[in-house]
DNA sequence: TAGATTGTTAATCGATTAACAATC
DNA sequence: TAGATTGTTAATCGATTAACAATC
């Protein structure tokens, strides 16, 4: 084995590091140079053991009774993710959201540029949204392939997705981000990944319930134990 | 044991359950009646066994050789979340993301209503976003009081995100769903949902930064082959 | 040195997948 | 009836948590 660090990671902890890279991004503008696992843990709300095992798979190392080198752990988490250099990105469907991702500043430090937005609605075609151009949709294919574009970012109707999707693997894009509810049906190269903010509601909703369940239950019991009296 | 064949969903399967409700809906709307949880397996791409352990959860019973009838199927995953009953909410942060929630229409199929936003920019403060009020940020704990309003929704950039939660704590919001990075500090009794784009983003990064690797890694194979000729 | 902190190895937990019995 | 499909019980896999050794 060569000095390289690196270890396979699991999903859930490719999850979490960007929320540690955001962490370490503030302590290091607040002045910090070094942290403990377990001062991120108390900030994060999370278990310093779990910290100390996702930021390993970066290969970046602590010092016993010292922590972890504010600087480098960045640097690391950045390398892991590729975010240390920026990958150009077009994004289909100008509408609320498609519009809300162009004029995202955060993703300038995720590595992701989206240059361009595309439409095939002729209203939106030749406007700018927060300074990025929208084309109209039959010059994707063509500005993919001469541009090298290798993400493309879905954020249209439903009803449109699929169609969206041909077009960009046609053309040779590597990675969608797809925000729409729709399953994609792609060749299993190009790689898909889901942002569906239904799931998170679902979460969300089914907590509420179930807090509402224990509150009944709590209120039954006290009225039980008020009607024993 | 009484009627009652619900059981306990675990987080993995809860967060799949809007991506079939999606699809049941629509082969609803294409007249269907009944579907097997290998045909739904199909046109997700996932493995049926899972997917009829997920929908047991629900309580819903399909029957051998016919599958699941597809009215029953729907509403019960629709009573399970929680979808079946309209939750009011509140919006905070009346920026591009907090304006593409504003006008998203799918949330009135998952029981979430965002009836204003609410945002401490005067410049804002008074206009309308699709069709819902811009109040300014000083009204909104006693609205909520008020209102009797169950969820918060956070759209602030991330400086403001901890304060935002702190007045919907105190005016007694019961779920607060965060779109900011900032890992919100909050009661217990206080249901806090991330909704973490930059989480999404890592997985798309790393995936496209493996196959690269292993594209790499083929290619030196592919020249070794050639050198050895 | 002593003690705080990392990092590893083992144990537990939850989620997925497989095998198979039940049933229409 | 035979066979397709559900639903359950068991086995595997991955992720989290715990225990502890290594180290500065």
């Amino acid at each position: 084995m060569g000095p390289d660090k690196q270890k396979v990671a699991g999903i859930a902890t490719i999850k979490r590091l960007p929320a540690y890279l955001h962490l370490l991004r503030h302590l290091s503008e607040c002045g910090r140079q070094v942290v403990s696992s377990d001062h991120i843990a108390g900030i994060l709300k999370a278990d310093a053991i779990q910290i100390r095992k996702d930021l390993a798979v970066t290969g970046c190392e602590g010092k016993p009774r010292v922590g972890y080198y504010i600087p480098a752990l960045i640097k690391a988490i950045e390398e892991f993710l590729g975010w240390d250099n920026t990958t150009e990105a077009f994004l289909v469907g100008a509408g609320n959201l498609g519009s809300a991702l162009l004029g995202y500043k955060g993703f300038e430090r995720s590595g992701l540029d989206i240059i361009a937005a595309f439409d095939a609605d002729e209203s939106k075609v030749g406007q700018e949204i927060h300074g990025k151009q929208v084309l109209h949709m039959n010059k994707l294919s063509d500005m993919v392939k001469r541009m090298h574009i290798r993400i493309g970012v879905i954020t249209v109707p439903s009803e449109a997705a699929q169609e969206v999707a041909d077009v960009m693997v046609e053309a040779g894009i590597e990675a969608i981000w797809n925000f729409t509810p729709v399953s994609l049906d792609h060749p299993k190269n190009v790689i898909v990944q889901n942002e569906d903010l239904s799931s998170g509601l679902a979460v969300l909703s089914v907590r509420l319930s179930q807090a509402d369940e224990a509150r009944e239950f709590n209120e039954a019991g006290i009225r039980q134990e008020v009607s024993k009296v």
